[in-house]
DNA sequence: AAGTGGTCTAGACCACCGG
DNA sequence: CGGTGGTCTAGACCACTTC
């Protein structure tokens, strides 16, 4: 027989770890146990902190793991499903949806909304802010750009203040004729603003849910929502309308 | 004035990093020129290398940068937008969906995977592999698990290998009404496989778009397909059919 | 105050790509 | 071969939570 070569090409220490953790958390832990501390770890496998980090690191963001400074590392609960696009159709605002208004200011949005609303450079915009939650946890949170032609209602008003002018403007918007709408998700990064409210860190992975919705023929409001990577699955139920009901949803591997 | 105090509760110097290189990037550079080496870039700035590292990494989570080993760090052109679930209510290798099919083998799935197509354990599945390829570049591969009894008409026949097969397999498929579909996307990394075809290292980030057909009342197909999330904007028009056009479009922040 | 995860350093070596 | 990004180390200090 003779040596056997284990590792031809041995894969990096941090990868082989995540494996590891990964078939320990499957069988010897529970949702929500806290794991040991990252130093006590790290001398048990025999590598440095770093190189554990990277492999809890990992973990986190396939949202097996949470991390909290001062805490410790807990074992996450599966992702919880988010409904994106259910109620198709309909305006941000209309009864049910699962946002909940937070408070609206009126301001010259960044260029990449300038350059989707294609509202002329300087104009103001209404900005509602909204925020998601599910399971008493917030999983979202969202900038919702309309320019103040989509709401002509609300010029002459005196503006109250907060979540009030929030509704006031949701309401408006529902006045108008939806034709139609598009959206698009990709991986971001959390603004420090956001990630305050989503309870993480500046810089966590968030996904980017971007929807377009369009009336006469124009984009009558721009939604930017941000949704915590580690903790959620958007679920679009496209049609059919079935349920998506695939208990624990390890990635299949 | 005394001296002014400008970082009362200073920000991480990564993040501060990170901020100058992206203001640098959309002012001083242009798609796919070289940036300086990461040590020069870290003596630069005066941090250590892996400091520096870490705001990189966030860059190329946003789709900034482009890193490869060997090469360099390159300014990374917008990302792609990729049309998912655009043809509604069609099977997968429908005439002119995007996927190239690879091959096919016959094997038990994973766990998850029996879940989600409630076939019985033990249970084997044709695997259909495809993979998928945008602007030139393979931007997502995709696992298709297809039950034998969604497929009855290949169970006698000598099964053509590699992409033949997965073609066959796709042909039969199309024979079944479909009654709907729902999906699902989430956060991952990606397996060393699915990393080599989509030329990342394992564990790079990935968007995991599942879909599952059904048929039947049944769940005659699942689709598990991971895009490189570095590189691809998904895009979901829903209705109205209107093009999601907005240029270079930055995160909105 | 004690303990946790988060940031940062200075250095080393490795794997890969190109000329 | 030289240069690049990728991995890894051993240590230090900081920010935060909890007791």
């Amino acid at each position: 027989m003779g040596t056997t070569q284990l590792e031809p090409v041995p894969e990096p220490k941090y990868w082989h770890l995540k494996t590891v953790l990964s078939e320990a958390l499957d069988s010897e832990f529970t949702v929500g146990e806290i794991l040991p501390n990252e130093r006590d770890l790290a001398a048990r496998f025999g590598v440095a902190r770093a190189t554990l980090r990277q492999a809890l690191e990992q973990l986190e963001l396939e949202g097996r793991l949470q991390r909290r400074r001062g805490v410790g590392t807990t074992v996450a609960p599966p992702r919880v499903g988010v409904a994106v696009g259910t109620e198709q159709e309909a305006w941000p605002g209309a009864p049910g949806d699962a946002w909940q208004p937070v408070d609206c200011a009126e301001a010259e949005p960044p260029a990449a909304v300038v350059d989707a609303l294609r509202t002329g450079p300087g104009e103001a915009v209404h900005i509602v802010r909204r925020s998601r939650v599910s399971h008493g946890q917030p999983v979202a949170a969202e900038l919702l750009y309309v320019p103040a032609s989509s709401v002509p209602g609300l010029s002459g008003i005196d503006a109250p203040s907060g979540a009030a002018r929030a509704r006031a403007v949701l309401r408006e918007l529902q006045h108008l004729e939806l034709d139609g709408q598009d959206r698009a998700v990709e991986l971001g990064s959390a603004r420090a603003e956001d990630a305050r409210e989503l309870d993480r860190l500046p810089g966590a992975p968030v996904l980017v849910v971007t929807t377009r919705f369009v009336a006469r023929g124009r984009t009558a409001a721009l939604s930017v929502a941000t949704y915590r990577a580690d903790t959620c699955r958007l679920t679009f139920a496209d049609s059919g309308g079935l349920e998506m009901d695939h208990g624990p949803e390890r990635q299949a591997s």
